[in-house]
DNA sequence: TTACACGTTTGACTTACATCAAAACTCAAA
DNA sequence: TTTGAGTTTTGATGTAAGTCAAACGTGTAA
């Protein structure tokens, strides 16, 4: 985990309208780009943050692409997300001043620092940085509801259909193409994510493509009929 | 859903320690009673807000028993959560302005309404509030974790042994017997939290009665050995 | 180029839990 | 005190996904 002292401001970041609330003007701007103290790169393989770490801050990915998971005394991993650039990793350290999640960088990655104090006293300042601090901690809570249930209720191929859905929609935000894409993680990964097994996620990518849905060839995926996907996801909207 | 004009005072509320941040002089706590605007009591089974509901307020609940859900468009239901006296709902409205889940009274209850606006105001004027909120949000996300490790890495027995001991552990620290309940929840509810169908969890149940576990008569729980279920649901601490 | 490590795919077999069904219990209304 | 609806328990059977194992691909370093 390397520290770079060059200092860059959000005002002219282009992932602005991703981590940080829109309608300033120059100056209340300005005042902003204090939230973050630094840019740190973070290596393929390694941790920005590992459980038990003091939580100092809050970190907004600028590029690469990072899974948090947690982890049984008994080695059983749990992924509990992947995040991309513009998402913000960190939230679960607040409630107890450690962080009770590991962040693994799965891709060379930069994230940018903000420092949780400056987050909170600018929050005080700037009732439109405050909202957006709730907004995304919301956020967070909703998209994990939203796991329960396909955990909870789901079977193998609506959880893989409703996993490609978010990557592709997610990675069509952000400017990519909203039909193919080269997955970061490993079928071990998803698996975690999704409460299946590695062999149980191949099975479900080859039936897929079998199918004519998809085209899978390792981790390059290509998504021929996004309605079929939709539909297994949830029958009713088709 | 009844509303009562009482105002009713933070101040000298017996919940105070659970819900609200401690460390006040007499006037700072006195400004903090202007967060709660009303007291509001729900039925039982009736629901304090629902899916779609524009979100205007956090409620914390004074006394009952709450359960949060969601459900899809083909009417699957999952349980996101059981709710107790110093505990909050309606986080997942921030983000949109709109409840995405259900909050349903499992029996007849009491709620303070701290319209968000309020919370958010006070925040600005009081750091402790603020951080105090941050944690509320933050807690919720590392509560969620913990569940998608039940549902994606635990077998039935890992799972109801980890829903008693939590549920014993909340109920304790309420002045409640740590080791006799009554469940304010059917088996299907307990199941659709769990992920699991209702006649698991009940042969679940038996199975931890035969062993001489607990003592379960229908919704009457009594907790025999506790270590044996610390045991099932980490072995490794034990 | 070969060799090796690691991830992925596929097949054969097993199992934990789901499903279907019926009986037993609880409680409230007639 | 019956009746009936809702909930819980228990049994018999089915199945989606897990486990075990082997083959196949891909990338990397000698």
């Amino acid at each position: 985990m390397l520290t770079e002292t060059i200092k860059v401001a959000c005002s002219n970041c282009n992932l602005r309208e991703l981590c940080m609330p829109m309608g300033f003007d120059q100056t209340e701007m300005q005042k902003l780009d204090e939230v973050v103290a630094t840019r740190i790169k973070v290596k393929q393989g390694s941790n920005l943050f590992s459980h038990g770490d003091p939580f100092t801050s809050l970190y907004a990915i600028r590029t690469g692409f990072f899974k948090t998971s947690i982890s049984t005394e008994d080695g059983r991993e749990q992924v509990t997300g992947f995040q991309m650039a513009g998402e913000i990793v960190g939230l679960d350290g607040i409630v107890n001043d450690h962080h009770t999640c590991n962040a693994i960088a799965l891709e060379d990655a930069e994230v940018c620092v903000m420092p949780f104090a400056n987050v909170e006293d600018l929050s005080r300042e700037f009732p439109v940085l405050q909202r957006h601090v709730h907004k995304m901690m919301s956020r967070e809570i909703v998209r994990e509801n939203s796991i329960l249930m396909l955990l909870g209720n789901m079977r193998a191929e609506e959880r893989l259909a409703a996993f490609l859905l978010n990557l592709v929609q997610r990675l069509h935000a952000r400017g990519f193409s909203q039909s193919e894409f080269i997955l970061r993680m490993s079928r071990e990964e998803i698996g975690s994510y999704l409460g299946m097994k590695l062999e149980t996620v191949s099975r479900t990518f080859s039936k897929f493509s079998e199918e004519g849905i998809i085209e899978v060839k390792q981790r390059y995926v290509r998504i021929l009929n996004p309605d079929a996907l939709k539909k297994i996801f949830n029958p009713s909207t088709c």
